[in-house]
DNA sequence: CAAAATGAGTATATAAACTTTACGGATAAA
DNA sequence: TTTATCCGTAAAGTTTATATACTCATTTTG
């Protein structure tokens, strides 16, 4: 083995990751967290410190006095992309599952939470029939619970799905139905069973309201204050008082509703609402399009 | 070492695990694949399929026509715990940042997307500083751009945050205000920057409104038809007509908005609001009291 | 203040995991 | 028929990891 181009293996770079993980998010970090995680001896755990010490000098210091490592000011990450919402989600996530609490000095008080969504999960069987559809250009029929009145019990529909996508609250199936000879949604939750596999499938580069963008003009409410209108503009990151957002033209019924465009009109408090939408005609043409 | 009570290294269990999970989600799984994620040798991952077959002899075959391993009608997942709903979460994060596609024959033409949301995001210095105060139990001074009209540049205002929510669009931090005097959420993305830490913490405890949880009593509008009721309360698991859902007193703000539940009465097509709230009059009683 | 506990580091021998190299077999594509 | 592809296996050698044992510095405990 040449030294010089030397590639670590993969789980020692896991176990470095980690190392800098903890450093830069969890305020430092212990050899028995090491263990903890890895399984891996006390001495291994060692190890990859001393390794981590030399592969990144200035970013890690050991605290005889507290007995932990602590990052360094002059921290640089090598092995992690520091990503702050990441971070968020990634934590919310794991908070509840992992049980290698320390004790009370460390994060167990440490607390994130989200906005519960109780609505139901998606079948596990019925997504795995949809993606094998999905990949092997199929068609299927699934047992679809419809809102449509016309519809009241759950009926079998063949469809030929071709992607999943999310409005915020669900993910829908996006594919060709074959009893109305055009492309739709179906809410993936309200799929209770597949069967019936077919070979006729649909390409996917049809689906024009899919596969094109709309491109929403975003501006700060003008019936907000002058003042108001800045912060709205920063936290859309607006140029020129405005966001230009690329939608599918597909996503643009759930885009509305998601950002409370819709309700621009209807609403007292101009905060409730603090964007609308500057190319509006346009965007209600494309959005009464592609909805139908 | 005795082999009875064999434990596998963490870095054959991870591999394990791919494979599983290939097999159960992504239709089937080369020795190549294993080669490209993981960094080892093609003999390796022979010996590693070969354990996966020792360890799970049901789930997997190979097929030598199509010269792939796929998963058997018997498939019982051992390494991998199966959620519908995690693994289109998982595939939409990791389908433009991982580029070992093999061609267009596999996953190349596989799709997931979620809504944009086109708000700013976090900066990582302040959110580094701000789980140091919440892990050393310390106050903070943030500079924040409010949307109160009587603070229209951003100003330095000392906090003491203890927790972090999403409210669906975004991330706050939970923390008590020393000018206020009261418990607030602060948008982390309009927290421009830290300065001078100080010993002055708080007691989580003491965050009523973050540490008491409302019970939300949900029901589907009335005025949808009987049928779509049922639909909504299927979507909502509800029994007997309502859906009960725990909610921290001061998320309830987020909840009323996200559900789109303050708009039961504006609104003339009700499938816009399809759920409403049973408990009115203390659920208002109890938003107007967490938000003051 | 001495003793115990805690967390880190190192050394040695041994075991497991992994690589490199080489070769052979089955199937599909050219 | 030839070529390419994918899998499997074997042998020798290297790297990684374990088990065990011991030392050191610091804090906590009696």
């Amino acid at each position: 083995m040449v030294n010089e181009v030397y590639k670590l293996r993969w789980g020692i770079e896991r176990r470095l990751e980690f190392i800098e993980f903890r450093l830069f998010w969890e305020g430092g970090v212990n050899r028995s967290d090491i263990v903890n995680e890895f399984g891996v001896s006390v001495p291994q755990a060692s190890k990859d410190l001393a390794r981590y010490q030399e592969h990144a000098p200035g970013n890690i210091h050991y605290d005889r006095s507290r007995k932990r490592y602590f990052s360094q000011d002059s921290f640089q990450p090598k092995y992690i992309n520091p990503d702050a919402d990441g971070y968020l989600e990634w934590k919310t996530a794991n908070t509840f599952s992992d049980n290698n609490f320390t004790g009370p000095k460390d994060m167990a008080f440490f607390c994130t939470d989200k906005l519960p969504t109780p609505l139901r999960s998606i079948e596990v069987k019925v997504l795995r029939a949809l993606l094998e559809c999905v990949r092997e250009k199929q068609s299927v029929e699934i047992l679809y619970q419809s809102m449509n009145s016309t519809r009241p019990e759950p009926e079998w529909r063949r469809i030929s799905p071709h992607a999943f996508g999310n409005d915020g609250l669900r993910w829908h199936t996006r594919a060709f139905c074959h009893i109305d000879r055009k492309f739709k949604d179906f809410i993936l939750s309200r799929c209770l069973d597949t069967r019936s596999f077919d070979v006729t499938g649909i390409d996917a580069a049809d689906d024009k309201y899919w596969m094109e963008y709309f491109s929403v003009i975003l501006c700060p409410n003008p019936r907000l204050s002058i003042n108001q209108q800045d912060v709205i503009a920063q936290d859309f990151s607006m140029e020129k008082g405005v966001a230009v957002v690329p939608v599918r033209r597909a996503m643009l019924y759930y885009f509305n509703k998601r950002l409370r465009l819709d309700l621009t009109d209807n609403i007292d408090d101009p905060q409730e609402a603090p964007v609308i939408v500057k190319n509006r005609s346009a965007f209600d043409a494309a959005l009464s399009e592609a909805t139908h």
